[in-house]
DNA sequence: CACTTGCGTAAGTGATTGCTTACATATAAA
DNA sequence: TTTATATGTAAGCAATCACTTACGCAAGTG
Protein backbone atom coordinates (compact mmCIF):
# COMPACT_ATOMS: atom_id res chain seq x y z
CA UNK A 1 0.00 0.00 0.00
CA UNK A 2 1.71 3.13 -1.25
CA UNK A 3 -0.68 5.29 -0.69
CA UNK A 4 0.68 8.60 -1.14
CA UNK A 5 -0.98 12.00 -2.28
CA UNK A 6 0.46 11.41 -5.15
CA UNK A 7 -0.52 8.57 -6.09
CA UNK A 8 -4.65 9.50 -4.94
CA UNK A 9 -4.94 12.38 -7.46
CA UNK A 10 -3.30 9.89 -10.11
CA UNK A 11 -7.01 8.39 -10.58
CA UNK A 12 -9.30 10.84 -12.48
CA UNK A 13 -12.38 9.47 -10.77
CA UNK A 14 -10.83 10.73 -6.89
CA UNK A 15 -9.82 13.69 -8.79
CA UNK A 16 -13.42 14.31 -9.98
CA UNK A 17 -14.65 13.34 -5.86
CA UNK A 18 -12.71 15.99 -5.11
CA UNK A 19 -13.52 18.47 -7.32
CA UNK A 20 -17.47 17.62 -6.39
CA UNK A 21 -17.23 17.84 -2.61
CA UNK A 22 -14.39 20.45 -2.71
CA UNK A 23 -17.24 23.17 -1.89
CA UNK A 24 -20.25 21.07 -0.73
CA UNK A 25 -19.84 18.04 1.35
CA UNK A 26 -21.85 15.48 0.22
CA UNK A 27 -22.69 11.66 1.55
CA UNK A 28 -21.41 8.78 0.09
CA UNK A 29 -24.58 7.56 -1.87
CA UNK A 30 -25.03 11.23 -3.43
CA UNK A 31 -21.46 10.98 -4.55
CA UNK A 32 -21.68 7.86 -5.97
CA UNK A 33 -25.38 8.87 -8.27
CA UNK A 34 -22.37 11.24 -10.24
CA UNK A 35 -20.20 8.23 -11.34
CA UNK A 36 -21.27 5.49 -13.69
CA UNK A 37 -19.40 3.53 -11.16
CA UNK A 38 -20.89 1.03 -8.64
CA UNK A 39 -21.48 2.89 -4.82
CA UNK A 40 -18.70 0.16 -3.97
CA UNK A 41 -16.32 1.40 -5.94
CA UNK A 42 -16.93 5.18 -4.69
CA UNK A 43 -16.42 3.49 -1.28
CA UNK A 44 -13.30 2.32 -2.00
CA UNK A 45 -11.88 5.58 -3.33
CA UNK A 46 -13.40 7.59 -0.95
CA UNK A 47 -11.31 4.96 1.72
CA UNK A 48 -7.95 5.58 -0.10
CA UNK A 49 -8.96 9.95 -0.48
CA UNK A 50 -9.23 9.32 3.67
CA UNK A 51 -6.60 7.22 4.07
CA UNK A 52 -4.19 10.44 2.38
CA UNK A 53 -6.09 12.98 4.98
CA UNK A 54 -7.31 14.38 1.54
CA UNK A 55 -11.09 14.15 3.15
CA UNK A 56 -12.69 13.90 6.36
CA UNK A 57 -15.73 11.65 7.20
CA UNK A 58 -18.54 13.18 9.50
CA UNK A 59 -21.05 10.33 10.60
CA UNK A 60 -24.41 12.06 10.62
CA UNK A 61 -26.87 9.15 11.54
CA UNK A 62 -26.90 6.35 8.75
CA UNK A 63 -24.85 8.91 6.66
CA UNK A 64 -21.15 9.49 6.28
CA UNK A 65 -20.66 13.05 5.25
CA UNK A 66 -17.44 13.19 3.28
CA UNK A 67 -15.50 16.85 3.74
CA UNK A 68 -12.37 17.96 2.04
CA UNK A 69 -9.00 18.54 3.71
CA UNK A 70 -6.52 19.34 1.17
CA UNK A 71 -3.88 20.17 3.16
CA UNK A 72 -2.06 17.43 1.92
CA UNK A 73 -2.40 19.13 -1.97
CA UNK A 74 -0.07 21.10 -0.17
CA UNK A 75 2.83 18.52 -0.80
CA UNK A 76 2.08 18.00 -4.53
CA UNK A 77 1.87 22.08 -5.16
CA UNK A 78 5.27 22.60 -3.53
CA UNK A 79 6.70 19.74 -5.73
CA UNK A 80 5.44 21.28 -8.49
CA UNK A 81 5.80 25.02 -7.79
CA UNK A 82 9.84 24.04 -7.39
CA UNK A 83 9.78 23.81 -11.44
CA UNK A 84 7.40 26.76 -12.20
CA UNK A 85 9.95 29.13 -13.90
CA UNK A 86 11.23 26.00 -15.76
CA UNK A 87 8.41 26.01 -17.51
CA UNK A 88 7.01 29.86 -17.26
CA UNK A 89 10.68 31.52 -18.22
CA UNK A 90 12.27 29.84 -21.14
CA UNK A 91 14.42 28.85 -19.38
CA UNK A 92 17.05 27.33 -22.35
CA UNK A 93 20.42 27.14 -19.60
CA UNK A 94 19.71 23.24 -20.51
CA UNK A 95 20.13 23.74 -24.43
CA UNK A 96 22.87 25.62 -23.62
CA UNK A 97 24.72 23.10 -21.82
CA UNK A 98 24.39 20.62 -24.68
CA UNK A 99 25.20 23.57 -27.13
CA UNK A 100 28.61 23.79 -25.32
CA UNK A 101 29.06 20.12 -25.10
CA UNK A 102 29.04 19.82 -29.02
CA UNK A 103 31.54 22.89 -29.33
CA UNK A 104 33.84 21.49 -27.02
CA UNK A 105 33.96 18.08 -29.25
CA UNK A 106 34.33 20.11 -32.45
CA UNK A 107 37.63 21.79 -30.90
CA UNK B 1 -2.54 3.84 -21.40
CA UNK B 2 -3.60 6.25 -19.28
CA UNK B 3 -0.63 8.05 -19.48
CA UNK B 4 -1.92 11.75 -18.00
CA UNK B 5 0.78 13.66 -16.50
CA UNK B 6 -1.20 13.27 -12.85
CA UNK B 7 -0.24 9.10 -13.55
CA UNK B 8 3.32 10.12 -14.48
CA UNK B 9 4.11 12.04 -11.24
CA UNK B 10 2.16 9.60 -9.19
CA UNK B 11 5.34 7.30 -9.21
CA UNK B 12 7.95 8.80 -6.65
CA UNK B 13 11.34 7.14 -9.12
CA UNK B 14 9.61 9.44 -11.96
CA UNK B 15 9.53 12.05 -9.54
CA UNK B 16 12.93 11.51 -8.86
CA UNK B 17 13.91 11.58 -12.32
CA UNK B 18 12.55 14.62 -12.89
CA UNK B 19 14.50 16.51 -9.72
CA UNK B 20 17.59 14.95 -11.00
CA UNK B 21 17.51 16.37 -14.55
CA UNK B 22 15.25 19.49 -14.02
CA UNK B 23 18.32 21.78 -13.65
CA UNK B 24 21.04 19.97 -14.98
CA UNK B 25 20.26 17.43 -18.75
CA UNK B 26 21.36 13.91 -18.25
CA UNK B 27 22.20 10.78 -20.38
CA UNK B 28 20.23 8.08 -19.40
CA UNK B 29 23.01 5.30 -17.87
CA UNK B 30 23.84 8.63 -15.83
CA UNK B 31 20.61 8.94 -14.80
CA UNK B 32 20.08 5.24 -13.61
CA UNK B 33 23.43 5.54 -11.98
CA UNK B 34 21.26 7.19 -9.26
CA UNK B 35 19.09 4.57 -8.98
CA UNK B 36 18.81 0.99 -7.31
CA UNK B 37 16.42 -0.40 -9.94
CA UNK B 38 18.40 -1.54 -13.28
CA UNK B 39 19.17 0.49 -16.34
CA UNK B 40 15.86 -0.46 -18.45
CA UNK B 41 13.46 0.24 -15.83
CA UNK B 42 14.92 3.74 -16.25
CA UNK B 43 14.46 3.28 -19.55
CA UNK B 44 10.82 2.31 -19.37
CA UNK B 45 10.39 5.53 -16.98
CA UNK B 46 12.15 7.97 -19.37
CA UNK B 47 9.68 6.50 -22.20
CA UNK B 48 6.31 6.98 -19.67
CA UNK B 49 7.69 10.97 -18.82
CA UNK B 50 8.64 11.11 -22.83
CA UNK B 51 4.98 10.17 -23.74
CA UNK B 52 3.71 13.15 -21.58
CA UNK B 53 5.88 15.25 -22.62
CA UNK B 54 7.41 16.08 -19.30
CA UNK B 55 11.03 15.16 -20.84
CA UNK B 56 12.85 16.09 -23.80
CA UNK B 57 14.94 13.19 -25.91
CA UNK B 58 18.26 14.20 -27.79
CA UNK B 59 20.40 12.32 -29.18
CA UNK B 60 24.10 13.06 -29.17
CA UNK B 61 26.38 10.54 -30.61
CA UNK B 62 25.26 7.38 -28.89
CA UNK B 63 23.85 9.24 -25.83
CA UNK B 64 20.85 10.30 -25.49
CA UNK B 65 20.63 13.07 -23.22
CA UNK B 66 16.85 14.14 -21.02
CA UNK B 67 16.48 17.54 -21.03
CA UNK B 68 13.49 19.00 -18.89
CA UNK B 69 9.88 20.15 -20.52
CA UNK B 70 8.25 20.51 -17.41
CA UNK B 71 5.08 22.77 -19.51
CA UNK B 72 3.07 19.78 -18.49
CA UNK B 73 3.37 20.36 -15.24
CA UNK B 74 1.25 23.52 -15.00
CA UNK B 75 -1.89 21.15 -15.42
CA UNK B 76 -1.20 19.95 -12.39
CA UNK B 77 -0.58 23.24 -10.67
CA UNK B 78 -3.65 24.26 -11.99
CA UNK B 79 -5.74 21.74 -10.62
CA UNK B 80 -3.97 21.89 -7.15
CA UNK B 81 -4.22 25.97 -7.01
CA UNK B 82 -8.00 25.75 -7.34
CA UNK B 83 -8.07 24.21 -3.64
CA UNK B 84 -5.43 26.36 -2.28
CA UNK B 85 -7.34 28.31 0.09
CA UNK B 86 -9.26 24.99 1.21
CA UNK B 87 -6.40 24.63 2.73
CA UNK B 88 -4.66 27.72 3.69
CA UNK B 89 -7.42 29.86 5.01
CA UNK B 90 -9.35 27.96 7.58
CA UNK B 91 -12.15 27.20 5.22
CA UNK B 92 -14.77 26.19 7.78
CA UNK B 93 -18.11 26.59 5.80
CA UNK B 94 -18.44 23.14 5.39
CA UNK B 95 -18.41 22.53 8.87
CA UNK B 96 -20.73 25.45 8.88
CA UNK B 97 -22.97 23.55 6.64
CA UNK B 98 -23.63 20.25 8.80
CA UNK B 99 -24.10 22.01 11.74
CA UNK B 100 -26.68 23.76 9.43
CA UNK B 101 -28.26 20.17 9.20
CA UNK B 102 -27.96 19.46 12.54
CA UNK B 103 -30.06 22.54 13.62
CA UNK B 104 -32.62 21.91 11.06
CA UNK B 105 -33.53 18.67 12.73
CA UNK B 106 -33.71 19.66 15.95
CA UNK B 107 -36.46 22.28 15.52
C1' DC C 1 -41.40 -5.84 15.27
C1' DA C 2 -40.28 -6.11 10.05
C1' DC C 3 -38.49 -3.31 6.38
C1' DT C 4 -35.79 0.14 4.10
C1' DT C 5 -31.72 2.91 3.59
C1' DG C 6 -26.74 4.07 3.80
C1' DC C 7 -22.73 2.18 4.00
C1' DG C 8 -18.39 -1.04 4.63
C1' DT C 9 -16.05 -4.88 3.14
C1' DA C 10 -14.81 -9.52 1.43
C1' DA C 11 -13.89 -12.24 -2.62
C1' DG C 12 -13.04 -12.63 -7.33
C1' DT C 13 -11.33 -10.82 -11.81
C1' DG C 14 -9.08 -8.71 -15.72
C1' DA C 15 -5.96 -5.00 -16.67
C1' DT C 16 -2.03 -2.44 -15.50
C1' DT C 17 2.35 -1.53 -13.15
C1' DG C 18 7.11 -1.85 -12.17
C1' DC C 19 10.49 -4.77 -12.31
C1' DT C 20 13.68 -8.31 -14.11
C1' DT C 21 16.69 -10.88 -17.66
C1' DA C 22 17.83 -11.50 -22.34
C1' DC C 23 18.58 -9.88 -26.59
C1' DA C 24 19.06 -6.47 -30.57
C1' DT C 25 20.97 -2.27 -32.53
C1' DA C 26 23.64 1.80 -33.22
C1' DT C 27 27.68 4.40 -32.34
C1' DA C 28 32.38 4.86 -30.96
C1' DA C 29 37.00 3.09 -29.87
C1' DA C 30 40.98 -0.18 -30.45
C1' DT D 1 37.31 -5.13 -38.19
C1' DT D 2 36.70 -6.46 -33.63
C1' DT D 3 35.22 -4.89 -29.30
C1' DA D 4 33.11 -1.89 -25.97
C1' DT D 5 29.46 1.38 -24.85
C1' DA D 6 24.74 3.43 -24.76
C1' DT D 7 20.47 2.42 -25.41
C1' DG D 8 15.65 0.30 -26.78
C1' DT D 9 12.63 -3.39 -26.28
C1' DA D 10 10.51 -7.96 -25.79
C1' DA D 11 8.99 -11.52 -22.57
C1' DG D 12 7.81 -12.97 -18.20
C1' DC D 13 6.28 -12.25 -13.46
C1' DA D 14 4.54 -10.84 -8.96
C1' DA D 15 2.05 -7.10 -7.04
C1' DT D 16 -1.32 -3.71 -7.32
C1' DC D 17 -5.49 -1.45 -9.27
C1' DA D 18 -10.14 -0.50 -10.27
C1' DC D 19 -13.95 -2.74 -10.67
C1' DT D 20 -17.76 -6.04 -9.85
C1' DT D 21 -21.22 -8.91 -7.07
C1' DA D 22 -22.61 -10.55 -2.71
C1' DC D 23 -23.17 -10.06 1.84
C1' DG D 24 -23.50 -7.90 6.53
C1' DC D 25 -24.64 -4.42 9.74
C1' DA D 26 -26.25 -0.12 11.83
C1' DA D 27 -29.64 3.44 11.78
C1' DG D 28 -33.95 5.16 10.61
C1' DT D 29 -39.22 4.15 9.17
C1' DG D 30 -43.72 1.72 8.95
Amino acid sequence: MRRDVFQAIADPTRRDIINLIAFKPMNLNAIADNFDVSRPAISQHIKILMECGLIDIKKRGRERYCEPRLKQLNEVAQWVERYRRLWEEKFDALDNLLEELKNNDNQ
